[in-house]
DNA sequence: GGCGATTATATCGTGTGCGATATACTTGGG
DNA sequence: CCCAAGTATATCGCACACGATATAATCGCC
């Protein structure tokens, strides 16, 4: 195939803008609880695993700490979590959720059916499509 | 399915996360180039269909002007393209790939290739791939 | 032919992403 | 015990995205 590419040919491009378009399927949906998209991500990894470090978020998230440290410093703002250095470890700093942010994740159940309902609400296949996304980013990952 | 999900059964994350990490995979190879990897989707949009306005290219690439006008005027002064009003209608205006941008066509065919590599180099699995998530963008649009 | 409505682009402010660099803390070898 | 190397987070600068608003040109209706 040496004829070049047009646009929605490109798989990157369907990718960036399913991305996008998702982005703004949630933005009216988070803009209520005064939640961006990216902060709503980083709630539902705390939702499930919580008092952890910076860099543990990051990990799961695949954000370094130039983006994620503005980020959780308007969080903390927002009052949906705390950061206190590690008295183990003066040099991390423990993310933890408050009431606020704990409470957060029961709106959030209709929200993602929502979302599912937006997305078609085939649930084999939406899964079946994660999945291979996974498999895609692990392989970018990998090199 | 009542059970709060975690980040990882996220369509949504997954779609977010394969973005930064295809995202992540242009850099590189884009930098010599002197391109951002939205620059570049711009480009690919150009490189089809050339001297059009600039809300085509928005339709097409799903950006408003608020991203593309300042987007459009960076790639200008890179001298990749002009952008002049349109004599018809002088509220609009006219984007055109100099010689400059014309000529970054051909490096970016190895750019495709190499891309393709990285993502494992199965172009069945991939349009497959990208024929789901046209179809998922799709639904999304028309709510 | 004038003027309000519409259309096309631009501007502004906020919030990500991320490369590059800085700072604060800890660890390990001598 | 000290200091160089390593580690965790922070800061800076730039480039997107996008809601809200502004500006300039055109259109349509009378």
């Amino acid at each position: 195939m040496d004829r070049p590419l047009k646009i929605d040919e490109l798989l990157c491009f369907s990718v960036y803008s399913v991305n996008h378009a998702i982005s703004r399927l949630y933005r009216p949906l988070l803009a209520p609880l005064g939640l961006t998209y990216p902060q709503y991500l980083v709630l539902v990894a705390l939702w499930d695993r919580d008092h952890r470090r910076v860099s543990d978020l990051g990990a799961e998230l695949q954000l370094d700490t130039n983006t994620l440290t503005p980020l959780l410093k308007r969080m903390e703002t927002a009052g949906l979590l705390t950061r206190q250095r590690n008295p183990e470890d003066e040099r991390s700093l423990i993310v933890t959720l408050t009431e606020n942010g704990r409470v957060l994740e029961h709106k959030a159940t209709e929200l993602t059916a929502c979302v599912l309902e937006a997305m078609g609400g085939d649930i084999e296949e939406l899964s079946a499509l994660r999945d291979q996304l996974h498999a895609l980013r692990d392989k970018l990952e990998q090199r």
